[in-house]
DNA sequence: CTTGACTCTCCCCTGAGGGGAGACGTCACG
DNA sequence: CGTGACGTCTCCCCTCAGGGGAGAGTCAAG
């Protein structure tokens, strides 16, 4: 029974001195003797391939703890099932790196650096809407926006009136993740006319606005957000109302990544 | 000028608080004001900005201390230039896990287990071989295998011999990573012939071997030499000779995954 | 003044080892 | 049998970007 000290079975194996100490410690591979009085560590020739299929399952970046699992089942097939997991996470792991990769990609495409909003004063005379108010978070805001500005379409619908520019919406509550706020979604319209208790008619607020346009998808409309409430305070302005979002163009007709979205805050005119 | 403290900003942020304090400690992102008597933290409006582009560069996984040197430069094309550095990377990883993937579907794919050999004993008979040494170590084993059997092959056309076999490599010395040694390149003839410095003709030793097959490519060849040593050492034999392996399949012809390689360890017959 | 929410610092934890210090063991050579 | 050159041991700190929690202090509203 050749005892093979732990740095010649470090070259043999290809697995470094620490990692065979670490596998030691947790038990994934221990030394068959381990002299009492100096510690030293001695492999035998049959545990290289226990160390081989270590160093395999490592090079996939299996977790250790599973690698154990695996060696040390009789179970071919739950071995098996494992190395199926490990291939989902790796999946999954690819996938978003192609997804990190694609936003970054974004990131570049943008010439003007990453948050290149420019922030205009604005002039807005009050308009006609027809509007219906909903109460979300911003988790589910999407999927409310969508069914909302059906509900709206369809009140317009009973009510025999057209749209008459970009939707819109006020967003009369701060809304995060876990907070519910209200959100009023607006259609101008020419005319004001009959309503319901769901879509009703009203004139939208006019005055003076700080406004940007947003170029991307709604994700990333935050930036845009803080750009604006950051000049506003610079500037010695005040806000004097609820921001309002103007979707200048069809997130179904085209690409999350060339929407545009003006965002407007209603502000004091002074200086 | 609005005072905000940590918890409001991590909520418009969506940067935990945690993060904040990181980012405050690091000095990528360091509160506006900091109460000298409580330690409180508060930021202005105006930093919602950075700390949202801090947030979509860590969203793509960039390190913090780049995120900063982007944030901190005030040319554009450094920023850019970093971005697209980054890029590459994210490139990187990305094939690396798709390499990962690919391995893991192999080793999925045996359905015999990880370690699948089998170890048979042989009798072989002494054959004349056409020979020539190479020193080399295994990171440049690859290539001095090619080089060396173009040599081979030189030299048996000189000396007007054929090829009556497949061709097989006698490891003389153990070689890892760093330590260099002799492996000896072979190919089977019908007879003995007079050779020349490089190119040589000697007899092939014969005797009992332990052998096993290992299919795939070459750098997954180490578990059947452990296999194959660890049962010669359980088994009581011993090793009387330098291993060889025989490549019975053309890494020209067929994809690596298909690479079949006999190994041979000379042992005495004893048992 | 009290209560409840907020914030502070400090410490330990993650995974899979890497780097190094200081002490001890082993082996080949003379 | 001594000696020098390696080899190996344990122990400790470090990575990276925070997360979890303890215990103490702070803030704002009623």
């Amino acid at each position: 029974m050749h005892l093979i000290p732990i740095g010649r079975f470090s070259r043999m194996t290809r697995l470094s001195v620490k990692a065979l100490r670490l596998y030691d410690d947790i038990g994934l591979l221990e030394p068959a003797h381990v002299d009492p009085s100096s510690g030293y560590r001695y492999y035998v020739l049959g545990q290289a391939n226990r160390a081989e299929a270590v160093r395999i399952l490592r090079s996939v970046d299996m977790p250790l703890d599973e690698i154990r699992t695996i060696l040390d089942t009789d179970d071919p097939g739950l071995a098996r099932k494992q190395l199926v997991i490990h291939r989902e996470r790796l999946a999954e792991r690819l996938e978003e790196q192609e997804r990190r990769l694609a936003y970054l990609e974004t990131l570049i495409e943008r010439r003007d650096g990453i948050l290149p909003y420019d922030i205009e004063i604005a002039n807005e005379d009050p308009q006609p809407i027809a509007a219906t108010t909903v109460t979300t978070n911003l988790r589910r805001v999407g999927q409310d926006i969508g069914t909302g500005f059906g509900t709206l379409m369809a009140g317009m619908g009973r009510a025999g009136v057209a749209p008459a520019g970009m939707p819109l919406i006020v967003y009369h509550t701060v809304i995060d993740e876990e907070n519910d706020g209200d959100i009023e979604l607006c259609v101008p319209v020419a005319a004001g006319f009959d309503g319901d208790e769901t879509v009703y008619s009203r004139e939208l607020e006019g005055g003076t606005m700080a406004t940007t346009v947003h170029h991307g998808p709604y994700e990333e409309i935050s930036a845009a957000y803080h750009t604006l409430t950051g000049w506003i305070v610079e500037h010695g302005h005040e806000v004097v109302g609820p921001p309002r979002e103007i979707y200048l163009n069809d997130p179904q007709q085209v690409q999350p990544a060339e929407l545009l979205t003006r965002v407007e805050f209603p502000i004091d005119p002074s200086t």
